[in-house]
DNA sequence: CGCTAATATAGGATACGTCCAATATGTGAA
DNA sequence: TTCACATATTGGACGTATCCTATATTAGCG
């Protein structure tokens, strides 16, 4: 149940509502834990029942009202009590790892097509972590912690790494094809 | 519906039961898309009443009949039409690094254990990775086609690759950390 | 002799994620 | 003017994964 000690630790930085966090999540942590909206407001609904957040409803006019939330003490308790706890190594799945495990009966160019698809998609994703440090200045007089910030950076570095790692593995691949390492079919 | 085509995948090696693919799927594509029995046994009988495979049953004296799956004509195309369609990208998740990001509250020791214990858990996974290439020839011969070897052991090449990498940097962090380039709280 | 593992399948319950749509209105762009 | 987008929250439906339990028997180990 990590969405739910994520919101813990975004609302430890402040107050916010689900509209926040939504914004939040998609620039940081989003690659590595995306959050649908509705998961968000459902979670917050949650913690609320068991405690661990309380929220004040803020009135607005002409829209809907604000439920800006925050933590209780139970909640920061609850989020230091995960953060120190050992975690299952959970392996992420990859449906594009299934397509290559059983792309054997393809041909020569399929196969090479789904290496450079992926390639692409790699590529496309390195782009968009490299964009991120820039949007994070936004928040990070909000933070204004330095070990915060630390940390976020670390897990963007993570992310780049592996992407790179990844993409670096499936040019080696296309390479070993290209030079006919593969064996034929039939 | 990943679950699904790694079934039909399977299946085109030659007919088997739901026991026969479980231990399969466990020796082969597990870290990259673990799968649970009972979910395999919903999928059998989804793909029938979806006429992808065939059923027979094998009946055997003392023990539940065998039920064998084998691909229809109809369950090759679908196999065939899903290989080569371009899959979404979908970004992975980790707890550990959700961890990771909030966990600039702790104690630089506190930090410390997460990675020295993820780094552990790598080294496992490596290990584990390592030993399978011994088990998989096993069923080398039953394959039997050195293209579909080549795919399998493109994937463990990828998996192997992937969990080095994450070692690599855990093992870099630790080591900031140790010469205190964490930032101090407070 | 008793315990566990292996062979084989099935179903309920539950959690979790994803998609889609509804509600309401203001603002800026084409 | 129309269209999309930002603000803000909610709920239905569905897909997929995970967990646990039940059934039934044999083989091997200590």
């Amino acid at each position: 149940m990590s969405l739910d000690h994520a919101i813990l630790g975004f609302l430890q930085y402040g107050p916010s509502t689900g509209y926040d966090l939504k914004a939040i999540f998609d620039l940081s942590v989003q690659h590595f834990w995306p959050a649908d909206q509705s998961q968000i407001y459902r979670t917050l609904s949650r913690l609320t029942a068991q405690g661990f957040v309380e929220m004040e409803r803020v009135e607005q006019e002409e829209r809907p009202d604000r439920k800006v939330y925050r933590l209780t003490p139970a909640g920061v308790e609850e989020l230091q009590r995960w953060l120190t706890t050992p975690l299952p190594m959970k392996g992420g799945r990859s449906a594009q790892l299934v397509q290559v495990f059983f792309a054997a009966q393809l041909s020569d160019e399929e196969m090479l097509a789904i290496f450079r698809r992926a390639a692409e998609q790699c590529r496309a994703e390195l782009a968009q972590l490299r964009a991120i440090p820039a949007e994070a200045a936004t928040y990070r007089e909000a933070l204004d912690s330095p070990r915060d910030y630390f940390c976020w950076m670390l897990t963007l570095e993570c992310g780049m790494n592996m992407t790179a790692a990844h993409l670096a593995w499936l040019e080696s691949v296309i390479a070993r094809i290209e030079q006919g390492e593969l064996p034929r079919r039939r």
